[in-house]
DNA sequence: GTGAAAGCGCTAACAA
DNA sequence: TTGTTAGCGCTTTCAC
């Protein structure tokens, strides 16, 4: 028996009730909706009109299992309370709509397991492709799969060097030698570096010791650079990494600043870290700049209305996630090519968290 | 001719294929799968088994199609980057996710229009319900209209009258009349207001001449509240109300400290706006608590961390966010019950932003 | 307890 | 240009 009834006023019109208002068939109903095949002109607007007469509206589920598309992105950042990542899922959200996507949202607090759980869900609810900041730099089996499996991934603000994905990155090695030349360039030899890693912490001498996010990682290399540029060998002596979760910055920056020879000025890897510098040199009575330098990765809203005003590395949040949607879809929709890895401009806001040491190295 | 063929490599296995698998019917598998019905112990196992060797995921659009559930739910917010709603959307996403539903992102920046857009994408998702922030307390007929078609909607922070949808708030009234009855006892009488609302300015003597988010208003009301039971009978000669994107709070308060008789304390109705307070009292050479004491609604990451610390009325954003995910969930699954409202306690958190002012008035 | 058959709402070959 | 036909992958009566 073929599904000839009228349509009673309470259920919501479908394709069948559009083209039987339109006096048409399904297929041409559908046709004149989607916008493809060849229709009639008279056809077209008769469809349009029953539709509209209707209040009909696809079912997007039915059409998604036919095209195997649901316009639908999957953005999986670390927290979206960082602010770092608020702005880039701000920038994430916004080219999504404008593209004709929609996006799922889905937290992991820098956790691999909880990043393979949510690629799980979100690849189950079929997105069309992952933007993702990835909690590890290295264990990307989960989004190597979903790519082979033609589920496109973008990582985001940090590389994965296994993985044929496009990324959106900055130049954080860069950036952070920038950052720190101008804190040597104020008269500073003693400058200290607190950053949080994703696993383990960075030690002594030499390089990472695991797998932390690689964001951190190119930072404190930039740090070196810096420092070894300025003839400064020994690296790591201000140099505190703790871990997500387990250590607070402020705690590290306490640390430091009972140091014998304690940092004249501190390089904070982002926003949040910053603000535990701050608050652990307030609690050590410092004022900012006379007695300590702060600059920091992240232009927040408060670092140009605290005062001093802190001096930052700007990234382009909303950018950052705009390229990645724009990334993503151009794979969606366009033909394979070569993975392409963008890199963001940052830019030095030099504010007033900067002043020379009061008592020179 | 049924699609009898055998599942080639590439293709992700659906049901079918563990069907065949295990030895049972399509209907078994999906029974033992989905775990309704009954099935014997014997089969289940075995369709597990299929399940597992073939890394069988069920298709959750196809299953949606059925069930007309899809286990996602839509978030309409105004701005991901205020941390407010950075916090509730964590809230959000965190509980969504520990009950088994997704979350599809939508900001709206207090635009009805674009809520109005947002709501029809998600419910052309086939979202279970909605969460909404609503820009405007009177325009919301596509809220009406989606909660009668049977996608609920919860109103998150802010009410709606009209609307018979279930409610998560603060109570803003009080909370604001706390926090200005702190400054009052700390001796102030010339106490600013300034906020940012939906579309119009709140003028002079009466109520709101337009539609603004009910939320600034509870907060105006409640602040007018105390300063008339200390007597104050002239509540609106310091109340500076901004619209969004229009005005900025930094210059609302640059003009009343412009006054001959400047305020000696304000209320901040946002931590965004808080920091246009900040700024302003910084170009006008003022020292916060000294020369201008300043109160805040929400506890952002800031505000514990800059010198002075602020003193503030506390949100529980991330609560806020998992009871409106509570309730929609209840009402998703559960039968038809009277609209509820949640009211959530808020905390006044004393730091150091407030002190006595320099001359009495 | 299990299988056959119908069908969710839509698109896409293919004929006409 | 249009209609017919066949599904997408799954759930779900309904007999057996």
């Amino acid at each position: 028996m073929t599904t000839n009834r009228r349509k009673p006023a309470g259920r919501p019109a479908t394709l069948p009730d559009v083209a039987r208002e339109a006096g048409v068939s399904r297929s041409t109903a559908s046709r004149a909706l989607a916008g493809y095949g060849s229709v009639s002109p008279d056809a077209r607007e008769r469809v349009r009109a029953a539709a509209e007469k209707l209040g009909y509206r696809a079912n997007q589920l039915a059409r998604s299992m036919i095209t195997g598309r649901t316009h639908t992105l999957g953005a999986i950042v670390a927290d979206i309370q960082n602010p770092f990542f608020a702005g880039v899922t701000r920038g994430i959200t916004d080219a999504a709509r404008a593209a004709g996507y929609q996006v799922l949202l889905a937290n992991t607090d820098e956790d691999v397991a909880a990043e393979r759980a949510a690629v799980k869900m979100l690849r189950d609810k079929h997105v069309d492709g992952l933007i993702v900041a990835p909690a590890a730099t290295t264990e990307t089996a989960h989004l190597a799969a979903a790519h082979a499996a033609g589920c496109p991934v973008v990582l985001l603000d940090r590389q994965a060097p296994g993985l044929p994905a496009d990324s959106v990155t900055v130049d954080n090695h860069g950036a952070a030698q920038d950052a720190v030349r101008r804190l040597l360039a104020a008269g500073h030899r003693r400058i200290a570096l607190v950053s949080l890693l994703g696993t383990a912490p960075v030690d002594g001498a030499g390089a990472a010791s695991s797998d932390p996010v690689s964001t951190g990682l190119e930072r404190i290399e930039g740090y070196r650079t810096a420092l070894r540029e300025a003839g400064l060998t020994d690296t790591d002596t201000y140099l505190r990494t703790g871990t997500f979760h387990r250590e607070d910055p402020a705690d590290l920056t306490a640390e430091l600043l009972s140091l014998p020879e304690p940092p004249t000025a501190v390089f904070a890897t982002d926003s949040m870290i910053a603000l535990g510098v701050l608050s652990a040199a307030r609690d050590h009575g410092l004022r900012v700049p006379e007695h300590l330098s702060v600059v920091t990765f992240d232009d927040t809203d408060w670092a140009r209305a605290v005062r001093p005003r802190i001096s930052v590395v700007a990234q382009p949040v909303q950018e950052l996630g705009a390229r990645a949607v724009h990334s993503l879809i151009t794979r969606i929709e366009g033909t394979a090519h070569a993975p392409e890895h963008i890199v963001l401009d940052t830019e030095f806001i030099e504010r007033e968290s900067i002043a020379p040491p009061r008592s020179g190295t």
